[in-house]
DNA sequence: TTTCTTTTGTAAAGCGATTTAGTAAACCGA
DNA sequence: TCGGTTTACTAAATCGCTTTACAAAAGAAA
């Protein structure tokens, strides 16, 4: 197989310079009919194909987006990268995925892409809090969109899901089946996801039961095993709770493993809303009621926040962007079975 | 801030030349330790970083290695993206992602990356049968390795899960709870893994019953929608089935989503029996026995492969190798209900 | 006819590394 | 002290494309 055909190569058989192909091939030229056809046609009889490397170094920019991510086998960020690259894909744009896998040091190392001009942007999902440096950092190097959890302090655009709506919806799904002792498990007490949530789950039990409410926090992480062992603190501790508010598929997958296996029905004994609803949740025993996100709506849209930005326009930059969220009901949430019992 | 520093500029404040820094930090020169060092702390002050763009068109090479994938959003595909991307990222590759999403022409265009330099290999992972082009493609383009599904034709190195074994499995295992009359639903009717898996739950219940078994095969897509499909079709054709071999998770939650729907209770009236068990297969209702692909090992193994093989040689090229399955066993496999009625 | 514009291009200097070929200085044994 | 070998390093070409600055030819206006 011949070495790939270059510039040159088309240049020398359409008998004219390299600089001339290269102008009209990125438009800033225009040529007479003749002339362009003679240029085409040698282009298409070489087969040829700009070489992205050069192309990259000689323009300075890349055509190419970052993706930094917790983890990809996660089913939510799945989506999302799925939406991204979709979206990206439109644009002629590449992307470069970099999982983080909560290895410290990784947000910062991938940030540097930008810097360093690897690629043009960056679309940032982090999971966990920061104490201000990742902040620091990614101010100083911009074309930075954070996307479903904050980092506070960033002056980037925002994208998240509206968390506290979530919370809110959930809260009177339960209240309106007459929960109002309710166990909130969230992921990472600083983050937003979890503050929002839990505000939003506060108010909709509160629009109903005003001071009788009654909300135990369990915080940790959005995972299997964070579910697991909710569910197991929730059943050590023998709360009067009637209801479990889960604030992601991963917590809810963890906690129902260990409900089941303890032999604690769902909803008889306890109901249980879920958040994300990217999973086969509606297969569940019993089909479980969730917030669904708009995953993939997120996912263009931070594509188009990042495309779209002036980052030259401070002003500009400090947005956050909500997405609407809505409430899957199926039939993981009943009337508590034990209040009702003891009051009657 | 300032442009990123380069070479030049390193070379200037360590008072030597390019090349030496350059040749320092590719290891094909030995300083003494005093050169060494002043150049050392030349680049850590400046805090230089090599331009990855000209580094890949001066060396050639890209030290990035694609990834063509059917869709991302499919949580197994997920699990494979992750696992290839942590391996990768192991060895200082980048991961390039390219998601074919069915749509026509994109699997051959993303061939012709590694053709034109882009990147230094390919792992393809295709979902649909191919009429020859695609193999001369990948013949012609070599540094591919085939994952998952099969492209006939095509002498590269292969890596498959052992569907025959998969197949086998869940054939004896509905064997051994009675079932001899059982619907195989596949992929696509030409893809290896199709007429693997079908082969392989032959032999396992001919094992058992020998003539005495009859398999109604329905071949469709890996996709919830296809299962859904078949399940309707199994419903309307009232076949005297008691099993259900579903070879994939999306295929699985397809079809038990209608069986629901139709009030047909699992493993009552029938049995089923997933493939692949990335998802939560087990909260389901019932939990859903099933094969389970080692989904990260095959992403870990196609890296080395792609690494370690000699592209010159060309025997070792043809070689296809197999991961073992295992069957997970959970609770939607019961005895024949029907049938054991008929028969006492 | 002369001069100014437009059209149709080209030459050459980057982009920021890698790498080949080579040189100056120091060392070293006889 | 002389040729030979190391040691320590450098100059310059190269990768393939973009882009700026400029030029020759053609056409238009005076």
């Amino acid at each position: 197989m011949a070495k790939a055909p270059g510039l040159k190569d088309v240049a020398m058989a359409a008998g004219v310079s390299v600089a001339t192909i290269s102008r009209l091939l990125n438009g800033s030229l225009v040529l007479p009919d003749e002339t362009r056809s003679r240029i085409e046609t040698a282009i298409r009889d070489l087969g040829y194909v700009p070489n992205p490397h050069a192309r990259r170094l000689s323009r300075g920019r890349s055509d190419m987006i970052g993706l930094v991510i917790p983890d990809i086998s996660n089913p939510f960020f799945a989506m999302l990268v799925a939406s991204i690259e979709e979206e990206a894909d439109k644009l002629g744009l590449a992307v470069s995925l970099n999982a983080t896998l909560n290895r410290p040091g990784r947000e910062m190392k991938y940030l540097g892409l930008i810097e360093h001009h690897h690629v043009d942007g960056l679309i940032f999902v982090t999971n966990h809090p920061d104490d201000g440096e990742l902040a620091g950092l990614i101010n100083r190097t911009g074309k930075v969109v954070i996307v479903d959890e904050d980092v506070p302090g960033a002056i980037v655009p925002k994208l998240f899901c509206d968390n506290h709506q979530g919370g809110y919806l959930a809260g009177k799904h339960l209240a309106k089946f007459g929960h109002n002792k309710v166990v909130f498990v969230g992921g990472p007490e600083e983050m937003i996801s979890t503050a929002r949530r839990y505000a939003g789950l506060e108010q909709g039990l509160r629009e109903r039961f005003g001071e009788d409410v009654e909300i135990t926090r369990y915080c940790g992480e959005y995972t299997v095993s964070s579910g697991r062992h909710a569910a197991r603190r929730f059943l050590d501790e023998k709360l009067p709770a009637s209801a479990i508010f889960a604030s992601s598929d991963e917590i809810a997958i963890g906690m129902i493993e260990v409900l089941y296996s303890e032999g604690v029905s769902i909803p008889d004994r306890v109901s249980v809303v879920g958040f994300d609803d990217v999973g086969p949740l509606h297969l569940f025993a019993p089909p479980l009621t969730a917030v669904r996100q708009p995953v993939r709506a997120i996912g263009a849209r931070a594509l188009s926040l990042l495309l779209q930005t002036d980052w030259q326009q401070s002003e500009t930059l400090e947005r956050e962007e909500l997405l609407p969220v809505e409430l899957v009901v199926r039939s993981s949430v009943a009337p508590p079975a034990i209040e009702k019992t003891r009051r009657t």
